[in-house]
DNA sequence: ATCCCTTTTTGACTTTAGTCAATGGATTTG
DNA sequence: CAAATCCATTGACTAAAGTCAAAAAGGGAT
């Protein structure tokens, strides 16, 4: 099991010695997910938490037919951090892998447990519930203030990683648009 | 100083006994705002957690001369529940009253503070950042797959309180469209 | 390399929202 | 009461994205 991408990304926000990160770690599985197999499929709820520790997912919803996609989640990326009121509206909620994907999981209780023993985990847990929330907020203002190909340049500059490693009609159901719109923008830039 | 609505609201997501509800309620200050006063100025970082006690608030951001609002804040609604990192980018957010308003507040650190003492407000306290993520994450969800029209419609049948008490202009800018469009809109509706 | 399949691009046209300017209504103010 | 102000509506036009269909470009697989 590869760990030192989990271990740099905790570090980041919680001071953590190598024992900790030992036991830690311990509690953690590792799962493969072949290109366009599912992590979270319609219907279910997210009960466990994820690390992305490579490929790339997509999370999206289907509605009459269109694919919506409301986040990607890439090397370094935790998933599914938010208790469960989040997701239980989201029935037709999925995340699928885009290309092969290896993911670090824990069941979300299990976590919970651990954050009531250890200040540190408290700590990281709301770090990134409270990062999670403001990066959703910063979306919202951007897809209510910015025009579509404003959006995708700011893609551009700040994810350049999704730009390269994501077909291009995710992108637009990304940015909200038709893959056609997209192809013009790209022109136009 | 009129508590009946906090402790109702509260009281919807934790269990409260009368003398626990008299201690919390003293830390409490009350404040009024006129109609377009401010609660959170453009700048300030929003070092209080509120509760809005009767009126009507609205939260927005400017950008080149042009205002964009991400929320309204009715009564029973709490505003500012997520720590620091969120409010940090949010420069230019305010908060300003649409009308005459009566606001609970709190800084941020006692709540904080509190919450390490009692198990109830801890519980009562991601709860709500839970809420509120999932809210926002569904208006994300709106905005993105859904057409004016249907965000106005849905906004009728879930807020009418706000189509009530808010100018179309506000509503407009909630809607990210223009208001000659959102008039044209409630004409062919 | 060729074939097949998927993705992207292009073109012509339609639909929708934005823009600008003018009008009408309502409310407030002198 | 009239004037002024603010907001909502309407009309004519422009700009932008959607739609549908077809062509071009990649990317494997045999």
């Amino acid at each position: 099991m590869q760990l030192d991408l989990i271990k740099k990304e905790l570090r980041k926000v919680i001071s953590l010695d190598d024992e900790m990160f030992q036991d830690f770690s311990k509690l953690f599985r590792t799962i493969r997910l072949e290109k366009g197999e599912f992590w979270i499929k319609e219907g279910r709820r997210a009960n466990y938490i994820g690390f992305v520790n490579g490929g790339i997912l997509r999370q999206y919803v289907q509605q009459e037919g269109e694919e919506f996609i409301q986040n990607f989640y890439v090397s370094g990326d935790f998933m599914g951090l938010f208790a469960s009121p989040v997701e239980e509206r989201n029935k037709t909620l999925r995340i699928q892998a885009i290309e092969v994907c290896e993911l670090l999981v824990m069941p979300y209780e299990r976590l919970k447990c651990l954050i009531g023993f250890s200040k540190n985990l408290e700590q990281f847990s709301s770090h990134w519930q409270a990062q999670k929330y403001s990066e959703l907020d910063q979306m919202y203002f951007r897809l209510l203030a910015h025009t579509p190909e404003q959006r995708y340049k700011w893609l551009l500059s700040h994810k350049p990683e999704i730009i390269n490693q994501v077909p291009q009609y995710y992108i637009a159901q990304y940015l909200g648009i038709k893959p056609e719109t997209l192809s013009r923008i790209k022109k136009r830039a």
